[in-house]
DNA sequence: ACCTTCATTGACCTAAACGTAAAGCCCATG
DNA sequence: CATGGGCTTTACGTTTAGGTCAATGAAGGT
């Protein structure tokens, strides 16, 4: 008995990802995603349920939608010819760069939070241990 | 002798980071940066740099001027009371959570993207080693 | 038959982050 | 002196990413 199931409705991706619904039919509308349809209603597969995943990640980290439809037109590519394939491994590498610099910016904010909030806790300290020592 | 300058025209700063002077001006505008002035000129002293240096870095990693200004904000703070040390730890606690996040999007996203780079050079050369080869 | 709930489309509205003129100040230089 | 370069403000335009109605439709309960 697998518990996946393989059809959401809108509301289903709203709720499991902290969405609106009328997010997500922006996206459609952008052409990031195309569910099937049921008459009107949409009606979300597995493969569209990651694809929204991929979307959500991508403005996580602060790519426009547009970039995220390039990336995920790449992803679905099954690139045929031998050009096609070079364009996408130099995209890859244009992507690794941004997703590096990104890194690095990262790493270097975490440290100097690190250092404030030591610092806060530092001064925390020597207002409560010592409160009349001299 | 000592290279470093200790102020800099509106353009210098534009020119060494690839923003535009409008660019500058619109932080200053929402509160983000306050230069000298020399009557009307902008005039940027080192520490004005770093924060731009920062701001900018914030915008690599997604965040909205808003959100920098906050952030620049509690780094200025110098806060005094015990109440104010407290909100200032645990808004680097959210902070450090958001952007553990980040760095585990991008992880992920850097696999991807290893993932379909090596697939296409393998097909790549599958598609060269052997041109006729039975 | 009626009501409620959920979904859809369409229209308009908004905030953020600038871009893009337009017009003026200040100063150096031919 | 007038011209050019750099800086200034003011003001309006644009793009992105949705929010917010409003009207409509289809499904299910009573």
């Amino acid at each position: 008995m697998d518990k996946a199931q393989d059809a959401f409705s809108i509301a289903d991706l709203a709720r499991e990802f902290s969405v609106t619904p009328r997010a997500i039919r922006f996206y459609e509308d952008k052409g990031l995603i195309a569910p099937a349809r049921d008459g009107l209603r949409r009606i979300y597969s597995p493969r569209d349920r990651v694809r929204l995943k991929l979307i959500l990640r991508g403005k996580r980290l602060g790519f426009t939608l547009r970039e995220i439809q390039e990336i995920i037109d790449l992803y679905d590519a099954e690139p045929t010819g031998e050009a096609q394939l070079r364009r996408l491994i130099a995209s890859c590498q244009r992507s690794r760069a941004a997703l590096r610099q990104q890194l690095d910016d990262i790493q270097v904010t975490l440290e100097e939070i690190d250092a404030v909030e030591s610092q806060c806790s530092r001064i925390l300290e020597d207002l409560n241990l010592p409160p009349k020592a001299d």
